[in-house]
DNA sequence: TGATCGGCTTGATCTGAATCAAGGCGGTTT
DNA sequence: AAACCGCCTTGATTCAGATCAAGCCGATCA
């Protein structure tokens, strides 16, 4: 018979296609931890002992001073964090809030460094997820670049709905605050940039969004789909 | 006797470390290929075939459309792109345009995802890599939203120069546009502030700069090191 | 039940960077 | 050598978003 913390494992979207000798190895090293509302689960500058693999509430990934602080991203449930610097050794260059009570699987990092050089797949995944990862940021660094706060805000929205036509309703990841600093602008900006997207069909009520048209708002975030010029 | 190709290899940072019979495999692959500048090596939305590393020679990482790019970041001899894109088999996110002659070595992507999966040390290495990008995109994200113009320019200014005391001279990467781009601001702003950093201590000829004093640089970063206020 | 506090909105004003508009300068073409 | 072109600089103006300053509202607590 198996790990209890198995079923917990496949959950998460870095573990869940590894073969099951690789999950075994996994779960025995792992550990269950739970967190609440507004707690650091660990913060920037900390020697890595652990990665964070979220099985039930989420967090938000902040770097910088407090004060101005730099919203990373949002992670729940099946995502993982602090993969890089546990691979590297190195310390956080982010610190992690819980947006919620929830837990987490936490596995050591001295042990994932370990079976990385022994196991193939661990090692393959690891690098497929992280190249996954790369591609995310990537996308924000474009985005920060060439689009405006509305576009951002709009695009912003649309990820964060599983569908992608017609309506939807959504819940924000985390408070306003965060939000606006995950997309690089001030609370008053982003209250008042939510006001303006009123005219598109995006509806506010607290924390929850409603969206009438998916298309209509991705039509903000590129405006002129059919024109394209061919370089020679 | 070796692969003639091997030498090569050896000095790409993700490679240098694997051992010899990975080596082997990956110099059989691997071709040379020379490109010049301006010139594109491949363009955002293709299908990923070939990894690049640069042998000699540099390239500017561009996304977005033409008109209003987004400068990713510049890489030279030793380093390499692609990786992410290569290993999940997805269409590129950017495009690579030269900013001087070279030459760079290809490794077919097919190749490389087929070693991954047999090749602990190069999966190992793979991972080890990617997690090193991450944490330099997440450090341009924190930058980015946190910090000004200026303090942008005097940040990308000291990593471009090896030395870290003193003073330094150095040899812009690419065209002002680029560099302008890369630090998500317009050729017009970086001329005016590299002007304002003539007071402190850097000076401009052409794409030659000169540093007098690295730390009165770094020092407008972080402009007072030892205040901070106490959240309550 | 009233006081307090923190997160959010709203308005007024300010400002850093973008945009618009000329030149200047060095390299290449004719 | 004259004409041209692309890159960079410089100046004037504009604008998106930041900052400053009240209020509002729902939650917690006495």
């Amino acid at each position: 018979m198996s790990h209890p913390r198995l079923p917990f494992l496949k959950r998460i979207e870095l573990f869940a296609p590894l073969p099951a000798a690789s999950l075994e190895r996994l779960a025995e090293v792992s550990g269950l931890q739970r967190f609440s509302n507004h707690g650091y689960l660990f913060r920037e500058g900390e020697e890595p002992d652990f990665i964070y693999c979220f099985v039930e509430g989420g967090i938000v990934l902040v770097g910088g001073a407090d004060g101005h602080e730099a919203v990373i991203d949002f992670f729940g449930p099946g995502e993982s964090v602090l993969l890089p610097a546990a691979l590297l050794g190195l310390p956080y260059l982010v610190s992690a809030r819980a947006t919620s009570d929830g837990q987490a699987l936490l596995i050591p990092a001295s042990k994932l460094r370990e079976q990385l050089n022994d196991d193939v797949a661990l090692a393959a995944q690891c690098a497929r997820v992280l190249s996954r990862h790369w591609r995310v940021l990537i996308s924000q660094i474009k985005e920060i670049k060439t689009h405006g706060a509305a576009e951002r805000l709009a695009h912003f929205l649309i990820s964060q709905s599983e569908k992608t036509t017609g309506s939807a309703t959504l819940i924000l990841p985390g408070m306003k605050k965060e939000v606006a600093t995950r997309l690089g602008i001030k609370p008053e900006t982003l209250s008042r940039t939510l006001k303006k997207l009123r005219d598109y069909g995006v509806d506010t009520d607290g924390d929850t969004i409603r969206i009438a048209s998916l298309e209509r708002l991705a039509a903000l975030v590129s405006p002129s789909p059919g024109v394209s010029q061919a370089g020679s």
